[in-house]
RNA sequence: CGGGGCGUGGCGCAGCCUGGUAGCGCAUCUGCUUUGGGAGCAGAGGGUCGCGUGUUCGAAUCACGCCGCCCCGACCA
């Protein structure tokens, strides 16, 4: 683990340098060997690379996703997807480019925006002056706006799709990439473009949308904690941090090992103002015509960020099984010797036995590994990539009708690697439950570090301040892990919110949100010292 | 866009101050020996030193301009 201890207080005062100086020394080679001090935001870096999972590309702040890394978000989206269908949502696909006048209808939505879009300009290219450029006369009437979401042109088809309550509610998902020139990415948990699914759906009344709402929040929260294996708080964002253009805007949010909250995903009921401005009107059964109550909600790859800084330790990523591409990976230790054939034999064998198991209702995913690379060195490309189980089978074993398996979730047993010898036919009957055993261990130890670390007996700025420290912009100090502070207050809004968030700014540190699950009666406001009327979550965040 | 730092084989770096035909570790390839807990030895391949201009007999090294990346701000799933 890297930077949690499992109980007591040393987690709110102890700097985690024991854990950032062994940080990687084993595992991670190229840090190890670089001399450089081991920090957090450089660990998830390496660990994305010795994981291979992804890369930079040569386009700023984009990243190519890598076999196995994708198949990480597919294993996301075939589980997600059935989820979101299973509520009664239809997939669709619209267009990549928006037109510009789209996104102008909606005021909050363009101020929101407007400074991170890509804007196509021009439909042909020249040679000018032996410089291959835009060809000035080929500008486009009115510009192209590449999607950072995709509200607006669902919401024109919408227009056209929606006549009467009998047409809703209107439950539309997309799968799609979405670009968003942001200032400065990180690979998965912000890039220029990224992948992700928008639901975005049209109700007759207030009641109906927020139901909405809420059910796709709860949707997320326990796809996120039963197949991330990733604990959340779900609540409600303030006034200030809502999507542009909603009435409410609900997350969930989970703490990395470095204890800064990650928004993994986000829910939204949008009143009627998108219907307002792009016409989504229906008549209902009196005859009237009424605007149409919308919602959108997303996740994107930046779960898979999630995941990474959640599990990932000293030898690199842990993967839940339920979304790892390959569940187990059988190793034959080969020697360029005669017995390498039976050694294979065997492999494929026990790789087609294990495939008639299930686990999460569906196959195992067994791979047998014959690369014809050192055993030893395949062994750790696996550890480092997180496959939840690693089988090493060599002429003893086959000899024996036995397996040796490691569980990348208990990896070590002090400095030496702990592997456990079973019966072949035992290990099969057994792998499902196995499996299932490191799901639930790797969920137990992220909801560990998540409730030991939420702080409840922080009541005044003062004390908020000294706990997460005065702002010098320091880098250590930024490093420090402090986890999350739940605070009771008076929900101010307008400008006396605005100068909230500007102090809290100071400190690195923002309002998370609102969690749904609030007690009966309430401290005073540690802002405004009035009575309180609501908790909120304040933490450093990503 | 402001402030700071950095661009040298795939990765991580040295060399620059004091100009003289580019080096180290890891990785890669070949061979031999090894192999049940991250192998050893020997050899090999691989570099427009970010780009351009200038100074100079000679530039990775000095000067000027440009480009890109990283960190800190502002922005954000």
């Amino acid at each position: 683990m890297l930077l949690t201890k499992s109980d007591s207080e040393e987690q709110f005062t102890g700097p985690l340098e024991a854990g950032l100086e062994t940080c990687m020394q084993r595992a991670l080679s190229v840090l190890r060997e670089s001399g450089n001090r081991p920090n957090f935001p450089e660990w998830y870096q390496t660990v994305v690379r010795e994981a291979d999972m992804a890369e930079p590309s040569p386009v700023r702040g984009s990243m190519i996703i890598k076999p196995w890394g994708y198949g990480v978000w597919e294993q996301i989206q075939k589980i997600l997807d059935g989820r979101i269908k299973d509520t009664g949502h239809e997939n669709c696909y619209f267009p990549l480019f928006i037109p510009l006048s789209f996104i102008a209808k909606e005021a909050q939505h363009v101020e929101g925006f407007a400074k991170e879009m890509a804007v196509v300009t021009h439909h042909r290219l020249k040679m000018i002056d032996g410089k291959l450029q835009p060809d000035p006369t080929a500008k486009l009437e009115e510009p192209l706006v590449v999607r950072p979401t995709s509200e607006t042109i669902i919401g024109d088809a919408f227009s056209r799709w929606i006549r009467s309550h009998r047409d809703l509610p209107m439950l539309i998902n997309q799968w799609a990439n979405v670009v968003r020139w942001e200032m400065r990415t990180r690979l998965f948990l912000r890039t220029a473009e990224f992948l992700w699914q928008e639901g975005h759906t049209a109700h007759a009344d207030a009641e109906d949308a927020m139901g909405e709402t809420l059910k796709m929040l709860e949707v997320y929260r326990s796809f996120s904690e039963e197949t991330l294996a990733m604990p959340v708080i779900a609540g409600e964002k303030s006034a200030n941090e809502r999507f542009p253009g909603a009435d409410k805007t609900y997350s969930i949010e989970a703490m990395m090992q470095d204890g800064k909250a990650l928004q993994a995903g986000t829910s939204h009921y949008l009143g009627t103002h998108f219907a307002e401005a792009q016409n989504i009107r229906f008549q209902n059964d009196a005859g009237e015509l009424l605007f149409c109550h919308t919602t959108s909600w997303g996740v994107s790859t930046r779960l898979i960020g999630g995941v990474i800084m959640s599990h990932g330790d000293d030898d690199g990523l842990r993967l839940p099984p339920a979304i790892a591409p390959r569940q187990i990976v059988i190793v034959p230790m080969l020697r360029g010797k005669p017995e390498d054939a039976d050694v294979l034999t065997f492999g494929e064998k026990l790789a087609a036995d294990l495939r008639q198991q299930t686990a999460f209702g569906e196959r195992l995913r067994v791979l047998l590994d014959t690369k014809d690379i050192r055993s030893a060195e395949k062994r750790w490309n696996w550890v480092r990539r997180g496959a939840p189980i690693i089988i090493e089978i060599g002429p003893r074993d086959v000899a024996g009708g036995a397996v040796t398996f490691m569980r990348r979730d208990a990896l070590r047993d002090g400095d030496k690697v702990k592997s456990t010898n079973a019966p072949r036919d035992q290990f099969i009957a057994d792998a499902p439950r196995l499996l299932a055993e490191i799901q639930g261990q790797l969920f137990t130890e992220a909801k560990t570090r998540l409730d030991s670390n939420i702080r409840r007996d922080v009541t005044t700025m003062a004390e908020l301040e000294a706990f997460f420290g005065a702002s010098t912009g320091d880098d250590d100090e930024a490093a420090e892990f402090k986890g999350w502070v739940r605070v009771a207050w008076s929900r101010p809004d307008g400008h006396e919110l605005q100068q909230i968030e500007n102090a809290l700014k100071a400190l690195k540190l923002s309002i998370r949100n609102a969690p749904l699950d609030q007690p009966s009666n309430y401290a005073n406001c540690i802002f405004t010292g009035a009575p309180g009327v609501e908790e909120i979550l304040i933490a450093r965040s990503y």
